[in-house]
DNA sequence: CTTCATGCAAAACATTTGCAGCTGG
DNA sequence: CCAGCTGCAAATGTTTTGCATGAAG
């Protein structure tokens, strides 16, 4: 419910500082992602946007969101059934915590993840730059909701 | 190099227990998947494959790294790019550390990440069952091999 | 005005599916 | 023997691309 301003703000100075043009498609799609706490799909930033302004092509969203991709601007989440997520708020990496009945995905508090990185780079002789934590459950609402049926989640 | 019979022999039982057959072509999957320390796409699956067993087909691959996925036998790391790649010797969810450059990806020693989902869940509420730690960085050969070009890394 | 962005439709991919014929147990 | 597997090719679903038109700066 809270709109984030100061964010879009910072993605359309970004965009002009670097050249681009600002057109009301690509603004709406900004302020999707400005606003998202839930990190949409593509999908889901066009079915929004559309209604902001309803004769936007999805192509035009695919062609946002890889730009704002490029810029470092959102933060890509894939996953192996191919669904893409988009989080606009806090591009640079940082852990996820998904509901995987939901769908919602959330951006917990963990304490000692930044050390992570560090310590692996020390370990290895790898040279680090980013990194993925994914975390997946159910979230306390869900678990509310109903019993989830068991299913999958424990092995034999 | 080394060729872990050990794993192959275990895939292998899992199958039969489960009443599924173990044709060639099947048999031809289990050991790549077995012995690569790397976690291959199915692609790469597939060119192995081939070289044991000229006439398999890729849709075959697709169709036993699938019925693998489902008995919780392979992990599945999908990518934002649409790249699947996946574990077949350590299933059950672990840190990688991903080289961009070479695309090799190992399974490092992390010291404290396994108490990460349980803090996670008592300071959350979410009933964590599964989890995803990547590392993207680049191996200690790739950095000998050349100096890479600064690319991407560093913001502005 | 000039260039860049849009929208459309076609192309490009990776993965899945339907089905006739083959084969493991 | 026969249910389950294979290979093929067609279908699917998602993201990308080429190009003519339109609008931002």
């Amino acid at each position: 419910m809270t709109v984030d301003h100061g964010r879009l703000d910072e993605l359309i100075a970004r965009l002009k500082e670097q050249g681009f043009r600002l057109t009301p498609q690509r603004k709406a799609v900004l302020k999707v992602l400005a606003n998202s706490v839930h990190h949409p799909s593509v999908e889901q930033i066009y079915r929004q946007v559309k209604k902001d302004f309803p004769m936007t092509s999805l192509a035009t969203v695919y062609k946002t969101v890889t730009l704002l991709k490029e810029l470092g601007e959102v933060l890509e989440l894939g996953f192996a059934d191919g669904s893409n997520r988009y989080d606009g708020r806090k591009p640079n990496p940082h852990p996820h915590l998904i509901c995987v009945q939901c769908h919602r995905i959330l951006d917990p508090d963990v304490v000692g993840w930044k050390d992570l990185p560090q310590a692996l780079s020390d370990s290895t002789g790898f040279r680090i730059f980013s990194h993925r934590l994914d975390f997946y459950g159910i979230c306390p609402q869900c678990q509310k909701r109903r019993k989830p049926k068991r299913r999958g989640a424990g092995r034999s």
